[in-house]
DNA sequence: ATAGCGATTATGTATATACATATTGAAACG
DNA sequence: CGTTTCAATATGTATATACATAATCGCTAT
C-alpha cells in the first residue's frame, strides 16, 4: 500500500499529502466544477484515487468540514455546502502602529483617568451583572501633531486591579492590557456617527462631521475586561478585512 | 493502554479526547496560567497525562498551532505565542436576511443598470488589468417603505458572462451572485463617509448626514469578479463582530 | 578553544487497524 | 400495508507503529 506510484508528476511541490488532496477539493469547489450539493467522493475512493491510508483523506475532509466547505453526513457521504458564510478575518490593528506605517510619529495623551463605581450605563457597556469599580479614561492618539483618534475606555478593576495603579499618561490603555489580559472573547459593534461637541473639540473637527465608531468590549474567561470606543474622522481611517472563505 | 482510567470524574462531557486536551490548554493559555513563553509539555508527556496515544495529543496541538495559540519547535518543544493577533471573525449577513430579522419587509429596487467597457476608475476599484465589459449597477434596498442601504455594484463580465443577461430588475444581485459564482477571495474596507447629494437623496436623509460605507471586492480563483459599496444612513446600521481569538 | 560530527530528541506525516455511531435501505413481521 | 428490525455503510475517533526531518547537545579531533 506504500509503493507510491510517482504517476502524479503535476504537482511537484512540497506540500503533504493531506494538504494537497484538500487543496485540490477546495480548488474544485472554488472553481465551480463541484457544485454546492455534489457529493465528493467517498473516503474509500480518494483512498483509492490517492494511493493512502483513509486517516490521510480523513484529515483533509475534517479540515473542509471544519473550514465549512463541505458537509459530512454518516452513511451519505460528503456535500459541498450551500451558501459560503461570509465569515471575514478583519484584523484591527495598534494605532500606533496604524499611524507609524504612514509614516508619521505616534503619540499618546491622556485627557482624563477617573476611577469610581459602575452606574447602570457603565455596567451595560462592559456587560457586567453587579456594580464595582471601573476606570474610565479618555485619550488621544496623534499622527503627527493632528489628533488620529479619540479614545473612551472603561476597565473594570475587578477583573484587571493593576489597572488602578497605572496612570496612562503616555502609554495607551490598549497595548498595556494586551501585555497583561489574555482576551478569549471580543466584540466589535463598527458604525458611523456625526461627531458631537465633545467630540468635533477633541479630534478638531467640525461638529456634525462624519465619524467612523469602533467599539470592542473584551472578556477573558468569562469576566469582562474593558470596552473601549475609538472615534475617528472619516477622512482619516478606514478599516480593511482581506480574507478568504476556508483556512486552507 | 485502553484501559481508559476513569479517574476524570471531572469533565463528564461527550467531548472526544483531543478536543478536551485542546479545550484544556487553551484555557490554561487563556487563564494567564501559561504566559507568552511557557513551553507546553511535550507531546509524550501529555501522552502519559491522559493516558492516550501520541497521535490524539498531536492532534489538539496541531490545531492549536493552526489557531495560532501555540507555536511549534522541533526537538525543544511546544510554547504559548506572544502576541494575541486580534483577528476578528466578521460576518457581513445578506442585507434581505438583516432587514427580515428587524421583522420589517424587505424589497429590492433597481436604480440603474448600464453594460459599458470599464474605464480606468472601474478597472481600478475592481483590481482589472486590461478594459473588459463590466456591468453597473444601482440599487436600494427597502426596509419597510425607508431605504435601508444603497448598493452600487460592478460585475465584471468577462468572469461572469452570464450576469450580462440578467435584469436585477427585483433580484438583488448579491444573492444572485453568491449562488453562481464561488468567490475565493474578498476584501472589505469600511468607512465612514458624509452623504453627497446622489446618496442623500437616494436614501432619503439631509446631504452631509453621516453614512457607514462597506466596499468588498470578490475574486474567484484570481479572477476579480465584482465590486460593491454598500451605503447605509448611519443610525440604521451598525456592523457586528463576535470572535474569540482561537476556534476550538 | 572551536569547528565538525554524530547521537538524541521532539515534532511531522503517514499507515494499518479497530471499534463506535449514525443513518439508510431492505427484509421480516404483525 | 405499515411498522419494526437488522445489516450494510460512511464517517468519527482512537491506537500502535514507522520513518522523516529539524534542532540541539555533547563529544572528538584539529
Amino acid at each position: 500500500m506504500s509503493l507510491v506510484e510517482t504517476d502524479d508528476v503535476e504537482g511537484g511541490e512540497s506540500l503533504s499529502l493531506h494538504q494537497r488532496i484538500l487543496s485540490d477539493i477546495r480548488d474544485k469547489i472554488l472553481s465551480g466544477a463541484w457544485a454546492p450539493g455534489h457529493r465528493i467522493p467517498f473516503e474509500h475512493e480518494l483512498t483509492a484515487q490517492y494511493n493512502c491510508s483513509r486517516m490521510t483523506v480523513n484529515k483533509a475532509l475534517s479540515q473542509l468540514a471544519k473550514a465549512g466547505l463541505i458537509e459530512r453526513r454518516r452513511r451519505s457521504g460528503s456535500f459541498v455546502r450551500q451558501p459560503q458564510s461570509q465569515a471575514a478575518v478583519l484584523e484591527l490593528h495598534d494605532i500606533r502602529i496604524e499611524v507609524e506605517a504612514l509614516g508619521l510619529p505616534y503619540r499618546y495623551e491622556r485627557l482624563e483617568r477617573v476611577k469610581r463605581r459602575s452606574g447602570a450605563e457603565e455596567r451595560a457597556l462592559l456587560g457586567l451583572a453587579a456594580p464595582g469599580p471601573v476606570l474610565a479614561l479618555e485619550g488621544l492618539h496623534f499622527a503627527g501633531e493632528r489628533p488620529f483618534a479619540l479614545e473612551q475606555r472603561l476597565i473594570n478593576l475587578s477583573a484587571v486591579a493593576e489597572a488602578g495603579e497605572e496612570e496612562f499618561l503616555e502609554i495607551a490603555p490598549g497595548p498595556w492590557l494586551i501585555g497583561r489580559v489574555p482576551w478569549s472573547e471580543a466584540e466589535h459593534r463598527i458604525r458611523a456617527m456625526a461627531a458631537d461637541e465633545t467630540i468635533a473639540d477633541a479630534l478638531d473637527i467640525d461638529a456634525g462631521a462624519p465619524c467612523l465608531v469602533v467599539e470592542r468590549r473584551t472578556w477573558s474567561a468569562e469576566h469582562p475586561v474593558t470596552h473601549v470606543r475609538f472615534v475617528y474622522p472619516a477622512e482619516s481611517h478606514t478599516l480593511v478585512a482581506r480574507f478568504t472563505p476556508s483556512q486552507g
